[in-house]
RNA sequence: GUGGAUGUAGCUCAGUCGGCAGAGCCCCUGGUUGUGGUCCAGGUGGUCGUGGGUUCAAGUCCCAUCAUCCACCCCA
């Protein structure tokens, strides 16, 4: 079979077994969220792309190369989003929720874009789940923002899981410290590597970033950033890591931890996946008390997190592709028809099922044993079978696909027919 | 952007030295006028990713191209 159109590279079809598989999940996270007090937003898929390049950071990945960038009639650049931060930020400004009273508290579910060269765990269209807690700048929110993370890993059985902190200090202390990594390594350049190399420039703590065991051993030298840090970021970093201490969370610390993203301050976290996986980021984020004040807002600090969907299922099940055939829905009453006839009376009498359960009327014209094994698979508890004799007689055959037993029910019985097989 | 692997039925995959396109699962029909996960019999379904080349003959060899997967990179 030759078929014309496909799906866009690096995007996915979700459903059948793997869609119910991501539904209760997304049913466990809204729940778990609630309970940390977060309630829903939904901003577009799409912003102004002005709106991620000075939020995210020109010189990140994402906005440099990874943007789906496009014009609109009126010729305004707009980007699909590669993030959730900055358009709830734009969307906590826009609605006017300066004035709102304590700390606002958002979790978003929903597809990001990034153009990536697609691999495992890794997509241009993939989903996150995340929140932003705004207007605190207490290290306790941090811990708790951490542990609303661990909490959603918990609630789908996500174990095996590491998380690591840092702090990449304020606009205090941080300056001073980049400036001096970026003098400090513009002498060693012909010891780092090509990509190295042009981060002095561009993004000197991103050196920390890199892989290569020959870089990292040149950075051994120099000191780490929490050293370097001011006594405000100091203690704020020691009460975010006594408070997650009493919340009983599993941390490591990483002075190497430095995220891609220019909004952050202070905190940053990452969890990861025990397995040897390749992609094994599941989770990232931290606190960006300044991104607000960047927006035009009032200074506000925040802090959040995003994970990703794909990954946390593939963690789970680990698998991404089910091969085996899925099953469709599953349904409480199946209706085997012998004619056209059949089903238009099935439809016209069973419909009143639907008020009180699920039911599938098969209008395939196939024969009644490949409908009735139709009705095995589909996990039907009654059947209902409707034929010449049926319609004279404005009855259904049912049967009880448990005991085997069948009978004929009037129109008038038939949901309370049914509600008693359906009881037990 | 760089490198590697793989493309054969709806799905998972065989296909030898170049010689008629295959299996299992699924699906449909019949065995049972209108009744089940088992059993038996039969059947539908293919541009062998695409385009060229070599050859009497290409799923098989060569070239190109596209797609998918994997890795680098980056991240979720």
């Amino acid at each position: 079979m030759s078929i014309k159109y496909r799906k866009p590279k690096g995007t996915r079809d979700l459903m059948l077994l793997e869609m119910e598989r991501w539904q209760w999940c997304e049913s466990k996270w809204r729940e778990v969220l609630a309970r940390f007090g977060y309630g829903e937003i939904r901003t577009p898929s799409f912003e102004s792309t002005s709106l991620f390049t000075r939020s995210v950071g020109s010189g990140t990945d994402i906005v440099d190369k990874e943007m789906y960038t496009f014009e609109s009639k009126g010729g305004e650049s707009f980007s699909l989003r590669p993030e959730a931060t900055a358009s709830v930020v734009r969307a906590y400004l826009e609605n006017g929720l300066t004035r709102q009273p304590g700390t606002v508290k958002f979790y978003y579910m929903g597809p990001m874009f990034r153009y990536d060269r697609p691999q495992a765990g890794r997509y241009r269209q993939f989903h996150q789940v995340g929140v932003e807690a705004i207007g605190s700048s207490s290290p306790v929110l941090d811990a708790e923002v951490v542990r609303c993370a661990t909490s959603l890993f918990e609630a789908v059985g996500a174990d095996d899981l590491t998380v690591q902190v840092n702090s990449i200090g304020c606009e205090n202390c941080r300056p001073s410290y980049v400036d001096d990594l970026r003098s400090w390594a513009q002498g060693k350049k012909d010891e780092f590597c090509d990509t190295c190399v042009s981060r002095v420039e561009s993004n000197p703590l991103r050196l920390f970033d890199c892989k290569n065991e020959g870089c990292q051993k040149l950075l051994a030298d120099f000191k780490p950033i929490s050293e370097a840090l001011c006594d405000d970021c100091k203690d704020h970093h020691t009460q975010f890591c006594d408070t997650l201490d009493a919340l009983s969370v599993r941390y490591e610390n990483d002075d190497s931890l430095v995220r891609g993203l220019d909004y952050y301050t202070r905190t940053t976290f990452e969890i990861s996946a025990g397995s040897g996986l390749r992609q094994s980021a599941l989770c990232g984020g931290g606190r960006y008390d300044y991104l607000i004040g960047q927006c035009g807002g009032p200074t506000t600090p925040a802090v959040g997190f995003s994970a990703g969907v794909e990954r946390i299922v593939r963690h789970l099940y680990n698998q991404e592709y089910d091969h085996q055939r899925s099953r469709q829905s599953i349904v409480d009453v199946f209706v085997v028809c012998m004619n056209r006839q059949a089903q238009q009376f099935a439809l016209q009498h069973a419909d009143k099922l639907r008020s009180v359960c699920r039911v599938e009327i098969d209008t395939t014209d196939r024969g009644v044993k490949a409908q009735m094994k139709a009705a095995v698979s589909r996990e039907s508890s009654v059947v209902l079978i409707v034929g010449d004799d049926e319609i004279n007689n404005n009855q259904f055959q049912m049967k009880n696909m448990e005991t085997g037993q069948q009978l004929p029910v009037s129109n008038e019985d038939l949901i309370a027919a049914v509600q008693e097989v359906l009881a037990k």
